[in-house]
DNA sequence: GTCTATAATAAGATAGAC
DNA sequence: GTCTATCTTATTATAGAC
């Protein structure tokens, strides 16, 4: 390919592109969401550090720069997921409501949350498969999903003491249950809809699991 | 190291053990096994076959000549784990029952399997993370599965004639119900226990759990 | 059928220029 | 801060003896 051997004279590009400076940020958010892509397809072990710099617009020197590891690359990937989906939790504004309209509102919420957001759901189930390792080292984690708890167990004393819903059910145990429901349908669509012929996507499916989560909840809670 | 080099004069002993036999099947059988150990613990791309080759007691030649490839490897431990699973479904006798109580003996069935089969659950959520590529290309896996459901839609409609469960719910529907809160509680359990700070291992939350989703499916079933 | 040794390649991480 | 080129090690897979 060389036609000189005077390589002093080849290529001074080191500058990215044409006239635009350097932007660290812009740099380094760029690494994160193409990680975000290529963690949630492939895993943990599955992620290739070169298929990341691949879908990045810089180069793989500089994922070793900003993040030092692929180990903690994935780190800050499991951060943003859950951070992402832990904010959108709050200002459901569940207060204005009256108990049972409000249980079904979380309900409905979490259903939807957990369709539409899929890159989650599968972090979450990489996570597990390495025995949520990451999640017991970040503190941050931890600290974003209490709003959801506190939420419902408001929301239970609540109805509890207008007598709409029986008495002692635990917000964490509730949680458990709505949550198992919603993610599982989309952790496990891959395997649950081949071996029981199901079309999960399907929008009438969708509607009718929505109302059965709904309405076993709420048949759960009343006294 | 060599002391000497008369190659021909060293180590004649391509003969396993002394004195026994070759043993196709017991070789093949051991190589699965600890393909199962391998693969459970670090997923289909974590795995590595040389790691499985020193839980076995043979060689990682041995691997590629029964099963020649990774893939195929994982393939097998996939329809072995889903078959002991499916198998155990079947001899339940839920007809002597009535249907409330049969669809309750189901549902404690379903918690306690998935609580002592930690690998299965496992499996198949590396199988997800794959998106079923493997549960696809095996008849055999869906062959198996379609007992559970022929049940539950037997106990149903049973029921439904019978007055005691209310009208049209369908098999797969409630079977989707019952798993994802049974598989959930194993799969998550590790980002779910940490986050929220629960110990899901402790006999106590378990039988609280159990009583929940056995209550939430009785209560959802009545008419 | 089984073993040891090794080839071929892929992957994480780094060097060094600019 | 960014780039290209490369080092090192780990990993899948195979050769060839017995």
């Amino acid at each position: 390919m060389k036609t000189t051997d005077d390589s002093l004279a080849e290529a001074p590009l080191p500058v990215p592109v044409k006239g635009r400076k350097n932007n660290p940020e812009k740099t380094r958010d760029n690494i994160l969401q193409a990680a975000i892509v290529e963690f949630v397809a492939q895993g943990l072990s599955g992620a290739r550090v070169d298929a990341i710099a691949e879908r990045t617009h810089t180069s793989k020197r500089m994922i070793y720069y900003y993040f030092n590891s692929k180990e903690q690359l994935y780190a800050e990937v499991l951060e943003k997921l859950y951070g992402d989906i832990r904010r959108t939790e709050t200002g459901l504004n569940l207060d204005a409501l009256e108990p049972m309209q409000a249980i079904q509102r979380l309900v409905e919420f979490t259903f939807d949350h957990h369709d539409r957001n899929v890159d989650f759901v599968r972090i979450v189930c990489i996570e597990n498969i390495h025995n949520g390792e990451n999640v017991k080292q970040s503190p941050t984690i931890r600290a974003l999903s209490q709003n959801i708890v506190e939420t419902l167990d408001k929301l239970l004393r609540r109805g509890e003491s207008e007598g709409i819903f029986r008495q002692g059910v635990d917000a964490i145990d509730l949680h458990l249950m709505i949550s198992s429901f919603c993610f599982y349908r989309i952790s496990n669509r891959h395997t649950f809809s081949e071996i029981f012929q199901i079309d999960l996507v399907d929008e009438q499916v969708k509607q009718r699991h929505k109302d059965m989560i709904c309405d076993s909840v709420t048949r759960y809670l009343r006294p």
